[in-house]
DNA sequence: ATCAAGGTGTCCGAAAACGGCGAGTCAACG
DNA sequence: CGTTGACTCGCCGTTTTCGGACACCTTGAT
């Protein structure tokens, strides 16, 4: 039904850029809330954007400062106001991933079967390849059903990161 | 939300053919009525079947009489039990060309509003050209909004023709 | 047996292509 | 000036195509 013509590009209302160990940060948000944040060459970044910058949004600056806690271990949970946008279909899986606590994962197959398709594994394989608001929705918390990394993004590097810092132990150090 | 898996080929319980001065059409009928009817050589026309052919069937009887008074002018409606397979709107929109009086003729942009969605022109226009039931359903009885005779699925002579049996003068006789 | 690696099958949603239209634009005529 | 015709472009349900952050099974090496 809805085909939101409208892009990120046009409905951003303010942007800043956040410095992480994982890299550069660009987050975005809308009049509704925080509508994305990517890592620098992350896959589907929107590269630059005609938002004004701001240092100023407050909603931006409380993102910033949720994601740099939990950079420093100071926090698991984030309490912002999100603007999902994607399809139905997406913004179940993304709703389904927020439900996955630190230091947990779920398969693609779990998360098949909460948002009642039990056959679309790989449709959620590709709804969660398309979160827009990486850490935040957190999709790095996905894993194939033997454990194993799969894919991310922002790249398998950032992903291996960021479950150690939630201390879950990955099996197969190497690679 | 219906997809139906299953064709004609596999719900019809019954076949029969008839001539007319137009040239010979197949008749298809499954357990619940009439379900298709088309002439030869038309566009969707579903080739062989392997329902029984059929020269005894009550109800493609009394199809194939109605159909030969139509021909011959002693019939200008139609009452026969139909079985319409198609999608919502497909069978919104031939529901709507069954309330064309013999004689008379709407535009597309006119279905398109009966069925509620004035916008929906063109998918009025794939619907009725996906009319299963020549004649019977009176798809050609739909013209351009400019009273052109657009297109028709068995041909334009054929549609040219049944409007002249129904004494509807098409402007441009020319073509 | 056990295990890892790799090929292959399948399944879905998303995106793009496709019409039996119609309203609007523009230019070329009388 | 009307009028006409070629053309463009928006519309919208369907159909087709595409592509993937999977999962199973086979295979061949221990």
């Amino acid at each position: 039904m809805s085909t939101s013509t409208k892009s990120i590009h046009n409905l951003a209302t303010a942007q800043t850029t956040l410095n992480t160990p994982l890299g550069a940060m660009l987050l975005v948000r809308t009049e509704k809330g925080l509508a994305g944040a990517w890592f620098e060459g992350q896959k589907d970044h929107p590269g630059t954007l005609t938002a004004p910058q701001h240092t100023t949004d407050a909603l931006l600056m409380k993102a910033a400062s949720q994601l740099s806690e939990y950079f420093n271990g100071e926090r698991t949970e984030f309490d912002l106001p999100l603007d999902l946008r994607g399809t139905e279909f997406q913004c179940g899986v993304w709703r389904a991933l927020l439900k996955i606590s630190s230091g947990k994962t779920k398969s693609y197959g779990d998360i098949a079967r909460v948002v009642n398709s039990p056959q679309g594994v790989r449709a959620v394989g590709s709804a969660v390849g398309k979160n827009p608001l990486s850490i935040i929705v957190p999709c790095h918390r996905v894993m194939g059903s033997d454990g194993s990394l799969t894919g991310y993004a922002g790249g398998l590097e950032r992903k291996r990161a960021l479950l150690k810092l939630e201390g879950v132990t990955v099996l197969g150090a190497l690679l």
